[in-house]
DNA sequence: TCCTGGCACTCGCACGGGCCGAGTGCCAGA
DNA sequence: TCTGGCACTCGGCCCGTGCGAGTGCCAGGA
């Protein structure tokens, strides 16, 4: 077990080096903190540490940085949250305030976050897993083209072409409207393929092939709106990266756009409270030098999604999380009244 | 006026300048190109070119590298559309082919885009200024609540909710859906409002305030929905953009983020042909170092929307701009069929 | 008049040596 | 267990040098 002096020299060699981005050596440490100890024995606490992997040299000669794993006691013993300013949560308030739509209160959100922490932002629509159905419509746009017209509970609206085989007579498509509506208007997403299963059989026989195909493009819409969506912005904060440009935020940029991993990330997190995951602890090769602070946000008490940022594993992660944690807060607000 | 081989010149240095990224010197343009002339007389053209403004040296005794103006004279003279391999051809097609609703056209427009450039790509969302109205629908949610549910002929949908303060009848909305239909589908939006402007009268007078009401919605949502959206992809390939790096892309992502910059600049472009915007002649001065190729697209002749990409000035013009026009008639068929 | 070969010149860049200094590890003493 | 001292390491910086690509100019020839 470390001592108490070694972690506060670990804490020292964590914040110096976030602020500097150089290599921190002892003597510069005892200056900048009151350690109250001589170099001599920062050296040796600095020896202990990288014993233990929590800090390295990059070269001999050099001043130590925090590894992966440094920054993670880090940020599980060493730091706290760290609380906005007043009028930082008021700007956040008024930002978010002005927000019309869904679309746009994400908007707001990602450009908030991203100013906010100065790192790339990362928003996840709301989910609809736990969304319901609201209407649906059907239309005939020719005798055997059919548009199918699903309006969710949060507002979404989704239509699809369907095109039959046989013609599809007015009588028979009301009738089938009516009983889609009468089952599912008012029922979960996820409640509704065994609600609809014995739909087919209640009809003529020659119907029977134009429902089943309205009712598979309607299961397949369903499972498509509960694939998550997000927002990316702040991506030009990755200028500030480091040194060894190129290679280093390539892969990130790639991440980013594959939505696809992103949402895989931010499904590994944990659901409720925040959570940091830093360099190598995230799966996705492209992220292996970055950090992402992520956290689950909601209306209510269940989190609907969750949003986050990523940045260099070098992060200022107190004050990352006090806005990442803040700005949750405000979204879900927000949410809460509309 | 610059002779034929003073041009002839221009344009081994643009394509040799635009293959190895290094500054061309006279020598090496005699051997990769049959001038049919030494080295001496290039540097004699080259000296002229210079002159003129059409190449630069980065420091004396190094080789020329074009300068804008150069690559505009390049572009407008000497450089054709270098057309598409017809595998490339298949590729684009199979890959939009699959393409399952607007949003994912756009989507698969852009990486498409992107990964045949190796450039950020920028498509625009099919502008509805021009659009035509293939349905409206209304549904009553609850006797005083309607949804008022609007679908173009590109594909769009959207919905808004409506509060009326008099219970609106079942007949009566079958009635209004019907003559609404009648009267505004495959019409422009820009038509609709003297369309629909007497019809408030030729309803009870019981119903006329929740028709004025509906109106005034479908209008406000037309107006709303002609303003412009965008889907920008392949940020990656901007890690490809030249040796000193945070400061040439840090400007270019920031400019990308501010979508109001971006359709701004699509705006600029001409409705129909194609736009090559190179370096300083990009108003935005994020886009000074970067050469902007655009296009219009749309499902008949007329153009709905824009497309194009964004990359160093230092491009494979005849091959980008091949790419972007291919790409662009290509995502105009597919929307011309669905 | 235009092209060509030759020649002297310029200058960026890569290479190597030397110096400096920050930082280290170790050790003996308090 | 902490401290001061000391020798050592090694990366970064500065500088001088040599190389070579590239240039401009000029005189001669088609």
């Amino acid at each position: 077990m470390l001592s108490e002096r070694r972690l506060e020299v670990l804490r020292a060699i964590v914040q110096d080096y976030v602020g500097t981005e150089e290599p921190v050596g002892s003597k510069a440490l005892t200056e900048r903190h009151k350690l109250g100890v001589s170099p001599a024995t920062v050296r040796n606490d600095m020896a202990a540490l990288e014993d233990e992997g929590y800090i390295a040299q990059p070269h001999t000669s050099a001043g130590r940085i925090p590894t992966d794993k440094g920054y993670r006691l880090f940020v599980d013993k060493l730091a706290g949250v760290k609380p906005l300013s007043v009028p930082e949560r008021r700007a956040i308030q008024n930002f978010l305030d002005g927000a019309v739509d869904l679309d746009d209160v994400v908007g707001r959100t990602v450009r908030l976050l991203a100013q906010l922490t100065r790192q790339v932002a990362v928003v996840q629509y709301p989910s609809l897993t736990r969304s319901t159905v609201r209407h649906v419509e059907l239309l005939a746009l020719a005798p055997a083209r059919l548009m199918l017209v699903l309006i969710t509970d949060t507002g979404r609206v989704e239509q699809r072409l369907i095109d039959c085989q046989t013609p599809f007579g007015e009588t028979s498509l009301a009738d089938l409207r009516a009983r889609l509506n009468s089952r599912i208007v008012g029922r979960r997403f996820t409640d509704v393929p065994q609600l609809v299963q014995d739909l087919p059989e209640s009809f003529e026989q020659d119907d029977r092939a134009t429902v089943s195909t309205v009712l598979s493009v309607l299961l397949e819409t369903l499972v498509e709106e509960t694939e998550e969506r997000l927002m990316i912005g702040g991506t030009a904060n990755l200028t500030r990266f480091g040194h060894d440009f190129p290679l280093t935020i390539r892969p990130v940029l790639e991440a980013l756009e594959e939505h696809v991993v992103m949402l895989k990330l931010l499904g590994e997190a944990k659901d409720s409270g925040m959570t940091v995951r830093i360099g190598h602890e995230n799966a996705h090769e492209g992220l292996t030098s970055t950090s992402v602070v992520t956290v689950g946000y909601g209306s209510g008490d269940e989190a609907v999604a969750k949003l986050g940022v990523v940045g260099p594993t070098r992060m200022d992660y107190p004050g990352t999380m006090g806005a990442v944690r803040a700005v949750a807060r405000y979204v879900g607000q927000i949410l809460a009244e509309s």
